[in-house]
RNA sequence: GCGCCCGUAGCUCAGCUGGAUAGAGCGGCAGCCUCCGGAGCUGUAGGUCGGGAGUUCGAAUCUCUCCGGGCGCGCCA
């Protein structure tokens, strides 16, 4: 409603400024007046024509509020200070429409939007960073999903790499543990813990000797090679490792569709197709000497072109600076992880020429299913990959390598695809020195000053999803056990881990994405002041009103009420806030959107949790004894919880019946 | 050395398409249950927006520079 209604209003400003000047401006800043009783939008843009008509910003303010004429859903415009222009609009038709839950409609882009993201190597659990990067990818999807896309949700899988390797030399080499032993293992509760432990202790026994190297070598060969014992093992773990990776995110709630593999890249000769196109466009040149030589190279992301055919007349040829080369195919013929990820890419866009193959792999309780990529597919599948705009959610010391990718279509001649290319970037979660120590970690002096510590899945080091979920929910639960005790079992469990979750989603979603959380299990457990447990608790306050009332909060009419009286004057701005951060989600979705960050909606409901228990200390509802004022009040926790419960649903976030 | 990110209250962070008095949570201090009210509410203290220069009518926000911190830069993934 906010967005619909700021929408026209730029439309109006742009019209008027067209006819009275002949301007075209391409942006048109609207912002937001410092207090409610001044209107709903600010126009700053009296003092940015100053310069440009060469008269005073009042006078042009004033020229605007006289021509602009009326504008439909808005009351007047007004001149303030040195020339703003605040707005007002008619509260009572917002308001109106806001109760009755009128959408306006927006025009949605075409095609389908591919979300990739937790990507997490299948030889161990799942930790705290993987949580950042899922649910952010989760929460986006979300997003695009609330602003009426069609998302496929994917999750990329390394299964034949040397940290699967690392797993399995640890099993064979360590543990000396024979297939069906690690079968057995495998088929355990929580076999990626077991993993955890093996992986640190295999990164550990290379450093004592390096002779031990070489059965990583000799391992991660044969799993790139297939059909061999090793290659089956490796199978079997990763696959194991995976199912656990997709049961800890159920959890929360998290779900994919289809999980493209990298041995299927391997198998299915992705990069050949690739490699052929690439050699084509030239975006891949051959090194006969220097450091690279035998190599296949091409330009690093970033890296400046100091020659260019258009530079030099169009006749010489491109030199590649050695320090700008980024190797795709090694002198040995073998294809590094960039090129993959090239070819992996083009298919996404539906510029591979080729397909994987498809079967069923997890069906989730709700009955959600979803794919994997396999050599030889089911023949029924969905189609998957030739999307119009993709969002990898990967976090930022990666940014060279995406960069990369992207160039490398653009070097192909797809600069509309590159364009649509959005590396979701995010900064890691390490931990404070202290939770650090708290772990076992020993500190160096040089440790304790640092402002945060990595965590390292090769040492053995981090905080695992399910261990931290596993806190949360008992956590909770002592709090819902000692509150309502009334309940049944089932029931307080539920509450528990419904606020658990929410604990979790609503801590990794308020940081900002460049900004590297550094966890501390005192921030993350806490359920009050700026939580998911706040939130979710004014939406509880709002449904006790309308269960002690008998009335349904779903339901409630707000017919008949005279909103233009109880909106005016001091105590209407003060409602009137609550009712407008109301009618801003979608804007906020939008905005969360174009900016590929939903800390803003973290924000949004926690300023709407806020304002709404406010009012809610402010206003005995059931206690009105005006009979229209009460309804009216009414009307306002209606709004305000269907709202709360949008956008913490676009946030994953559920809420219990009672807190 | 090159590239990217960060530096705002005691702590953790918002605010950055330039705009009206720089905000929130936590922590501190002082208060609030006539209940739809305590996973809450109210008040209060707390800031050279890392330093400097520039652009501008106007800079936390843009530019440059310096300082401090982090992350990348491999024939690893």
């Amino acid at each position: 409603m906010y967005r619909h209604l700021e929408r026209r209003l730029t439309e109006s400003v742009r019209e008027f400024l067209q006819r009275a000047y002949s301007l075209d401006l391409a942006t048109i800043v609207i912002e937001q007046p410092p207090k409610i009783e001044f209107g709903e939008y600010a126009l700053p843009i009296a003092f940015e024509l100053a310069r440009k008509l060469r008269k005073a910003p009042r006078k042009i303010a004033e020229e605007i509020v006289a021509g602009i004429g009326s504008v439909p859903g808005f009351e007047r415009f007004e001149i303030a200070g040195a020339g703003y222009i605040n707005v007002r609009v008619h509260r009572a038709e917002v308001a109106a429409a806001l109760a009755a839950d009128q959408i306006p409609s927006s025009d949605v882009p075409p095609g389908k939007v591919l979300v990739e993201h937790s990507s997490i190597n299948p030889n161990k659990a799942a930790h705290i960073g993987h949580l950042r990067n899922a649910i952010l990818g989760d929460t986006f999807v979300r997003l695009l999903r609330f602003a009426g896309r069609e998302v496929d949700i994917q999750n990329y899988i390394d299964n034949t790499g040397v940290q699967v390797a690392d797993v399995v030399v640890g099993f064979l080499h360590l543990e000396n543990k024979s297939r069906a032993q690690i079968e057995v293992l495998a088929a355990a509760p929580r076999f990626d813990f077991c993993c955890w432990d093996l992986y640190a202790r295999a990164s550990q026994w290379y450093t004592e000797d390096k002779q031990n190297l070489q059965a990583r070598a000799t391992t991660l060969h044969a799993i790139e090679e297939g059909n061999n014992e090793t290659a089956q093992i490796a199978d079997l773990i990763s696959t194991a490792v995976l199912r656990r990776h997709l049961e800890t995110m159920d959890r929360l709630d998290i779900e994919y569709d289809f999980l493209p593999r990298e041995s299927e890249i391997l198998h299915l000769h992705f990069w050949d197709a690739a490699f052929a196109k690439l050699k084509e466009a030239g975006v891949l040149t051959y090194e006969s000497e220097g450091k690279n030589k035998g190599c296949w190279v091409m330009r690093r992301a970033g890296t400046s072109k100091t020659l260019t055919t258009e530079d030099t007349g169009g006749t010489e040829e491109d030199k590649l600076a050695e320090e700008d080369q980024k190797v795709i195919v090694r002198s040995n013929g073998t294809v590094g992880y960039v090129g993959k990820d090239i070819a992996y890419h083009m298919w996404k866009f539906g510029l591979l020429g080729r397909d994987f193959g498809y079967r069923k792999f997890y069906r989730y309780p709700n009955g959600h299913e979803c794919w994997i990529s396999s050599t030889n597919g089911e023949k029924d599948h969905p189609h998957f990959g030739d999307v119009a705009e993709i969002y990898n959610v990967i976090d930022a010391r990666q940014a060279e390598a995406q960069n990369t990718v992207a160039e490398s279509l653009r070097g192909l001649g797809h600069g509309e695809a590159a364009d649509r290319y959005t590396h979701f970037s995010y900064e890691m979660v390490a931990l404070t020195p202290r939770c650090a120590a708290d772990l076992g970690y020993e500190l160096t002096e040089e440790d304790k000053t640092r402002p945060w510590i990595e965590v390292s899945g090769r040492k053995g080091f981090g905080v695992k999803a399910d261990d931290l979920m596993d806190v949360l929910v008992s956590s909770a639960r002592k709090e819902v056990d000692s509150r309502h005790p009334e309940l049944s079992e089932t029931e307080r469990a539920t509450i528990a881990t419904q606020i658990a979750i929410g604990a979790l989603r609503y801590f990794m979603l308020k940081y900002t994405k460049p900004s590297v959380i550094a966890f501390d299990f005192k921030d993350a457990l806490s359920f009050e002041g700026e939580t998911g447990p706040y939130a979710q608790y004014a939406v509880v306050r709002a449904t006790n009103i309308f269960r002690k009332g008998g009335f349904d909060a779903d339901t409630f009419s707000a017919s008949g009420i005279d909103f233009a009286q109880n909106l005016a004057g001091e105590s209407g701005n003060e409602i009137w806030e609550l009712w407008l951060t109301a009618a801003k989600t979608s804007y906020v979705v939008s905005q969360c959107i174009a900016t590929a960050e939903p800390a803003y909606l973290a924000k949004h409901a926690f300023q709407l949790a806020q304002l709404f228990n406010t009012f809610y200390h402010r206003h005995p509802i059931l206690a009105e004894a005006d009979e229209d004022r009460k309804k009216f009040l009414l009307a306002t926790a209606a709004v305000v919880r269907r709202e709360l419960i949008r956008v913490l649903a676009a946030m994953g976030i559920t809420v219990p019946p009672v807190m």
